[in-house]
DNA sequence: TTGAAAGCGCTAACAT
DNA sequence: ATGTTAGCGCTTTCAA
């Protein structure tokens, strides 16, 4: 790999001139020089060395991107598209880690890209509180907290980047309910907080407006400690199986995300339960896959793309000016139905046992 | 964040006293100094500055790694294990790239790797042929090609860690035909070579075994040019159309992987096909997701932790002594059956009419 | 046992 | 318009 000073030598200028041409400042030299320098960076294939331009000024080039785990499919769309945005339109490459909701995993990852003078951080975390993002600002870093409301009150020096969570379990619940569901419920993993309180009081609020109150539960289901990629799903098994055995089972489930409809789903089969005949289930995500499912699941899209957009260039933004405010950007969800919601059977019996 | 200097001022050594102590060379000085400068490091929480260590040893602490899509659940089970892998075990961070089969791409994510003076990197790589990797190769990357067989005959400068193919659509294959099947159908995408013709030849192999070469047919499915994260479930979903309406349907159709497999079973189902009671399907990759599809997909699983290891270390091996040579690492899958394989219906009748 | 000093490749202030 | 030079923070001879 050639240098700034072979390129220097051969174009028989200084390095400054060369460094001139490389950020931009070729007004400050004569076209003839220009031709010289830009001929000789092209007869060596030269490419400046980043570790050294970053010595020098403190840009990395890079970002780093924090989830749970990459294998499931939903930190993986996110992924792709944060990582398309950031190379695409800013030249960013991105620095991956897994968390597997171990904070001493999560904080050793903040403090590699601190060694390796990675500034920019977008965090999908999965951990109670923020207070371990605030300590990560204080040491240097800039980060995005993706999927995740700030916390009331608190004038966080993260920026929030989510989906309207109400708004996605509201638009979920009035689908079933549209479709003339009565008995409903909502499952959710339990300490997973993910947004999980927010489209809970979406849920609440939609079952409310349809005066549904009583006849709306809300499942929170354990986990085991150990974190799996298969996890949510698995939750979504167990959970089936519970509400297959009620006396007064529920017509109409909402999953908190799509990987938990899928468990839902096949634990209702299980059960010997069909969907949506018996049971009808909507997911939250929007993920490719619930396409594909049997039967295609009926859930409520994030739109991505635009969130990454969002979520790059607040990044970019603050890591250029430190001054800009942190903010909260919320994105809103749409519907998508598909096969997995359909009327109740035996509505009016339904109604009258209730 | 402090800097060599300032341990050394405090812990009143010079700096290359506490590089030695940084660099495990505390053999080389008094018991009590060492203690002062291990002090001084505790004090003010020092981290040496990795831009600045990198830019005289050459070392960057990270992995490249490279997959057409970090969407598709496959590469998010094979990053997740790999970045487990470099981490934990090699302390090294890893740098992302999706490349959705675009050569200029792929080829601009080694450009910057070598400009960030990452030396390694993992590639899962769609593009038809190795040639761009040797040239990889000559610009002084160290790469580790999974899931391609080196072309026979050509010593490759490049490791390769793959599954045995060929095995893997002999196993899918004996499965159908230990359950009674004999009208058998493998279906792929053309142009998506990854291990594609190996599979292919395991699936002549398991037929003729069995004295069904007449029977078995080999579908390429054509997909669009544009890459899309469903594009291979999309595939399958087409694919299932055509095979429904054959005059001499298959009865059993093993899937070149999970993701094809899915959407074929969406496919049949859009045709009216019950799987496994019409047509049964298995897949090859072992993709948790598998088991919670309706029906839970029968397949073929590749042992994917223990070739992470394998892959990172070879990486790591060469990082170190470029003289290490490249070699070629086989694993062997091993089958899961669920219930997406079942007894073909009317076994007798369909041989007779074949 | 410890320290001085020469870079690694680059940027940018400051000369000329 | 172009060049000289002082670092950025670290590692590693080589000397003392």
């Amino acid at each position: 790999m050639s240098t700034i000073q072979d390129v220097a030598r051969h174009a028989r200028v200084s390095v400054s001139t060369v460094s001139n041409v490389l950020n931009g400042r070729a007004d400050r030299m004569g076209r003839e020089t220009l031709a010289r320098v830009e001929a000789a960076i092209a007869l060596l294939g030269f490419r400046p060395n980043r570790a050294a331009r970053q010595l020098k000024t403190g840009q990395a080039g890079m970002l780093g991107l924090l989830v749970p785990s990459i294998a499931n499919p939903m930190y993986g769309a996110v992924a792709r598209e944060i990582e398309s945005v950031a190379q695409e339109r800013h030249g960013l490459r991105v620095v991956l880690g897994n968390t597997y909701r171990d904070p001493d995993k999560e904080a050793g990852f903040f403090q590699d890209l601190l060694e390796h003078g990675v500034r920019g951080v977008v965090v999908i975390s999965s951990l109670q509180d923020e207070r371990h993002l605030e300590r990560a600002v204080d040491r240097g870093l800039v980060v995005v907290s993706v999927d995740r409301r700030a916390s009331p009150g608190s004038d966080s020096r993260v920026d929030h980047v989510s989906v309207d969570n109400a708004e996605a379990a509201r638009l979920a619940t009035e689908c079933l309910i549209g479709h003339g569901h009565q008995r409903l419920a909502f499952v959710t993993a339990a300490g997973q907080t993910m947004s999980r309180s927010e489209k809970i009081r979406g849920f609440r609020a939609a079952c409310a407006a349809a005066g549904l109150e009583a006849d709306a539960m809300v499942v929170d289901g354990h986990t085991r400690s150990e974190y799996g990629d298969a996890e949510m799903a698995e939750l979504g098994r167990a959970e089936a199986l519970r509400l297959a055995a009620l006396r007064q089972r529920p017509t109409g489930v909402i999953a908190v995300n799509d990987m938990l409809a899928y468990g839902l789903m096949a634990g209702l089969r299980d059960a010997g339960l069909a969907v949506p005949r018996d049971v009808s289930v909507i997911g939250i995500d929007g993920l490719f896959l619930s396409a594909l499912v049997t039967p295609a699941l009926t859930t409520v899209q994030l739109p991505l793309p635009a969130m990454a957009v969002t979520i790059v260039e607040r990044l970019v933004g603050r890591l250029a000016d430190a001054g800009v405010p942190t903010g909260e950007f919320l994105f809103q969800p749409t519907l998508i139905e598909r096969e997995s919601v359909a009327a109740p059977r035996r509505v009016g019996a339904a109604r009258a046992r209730a």
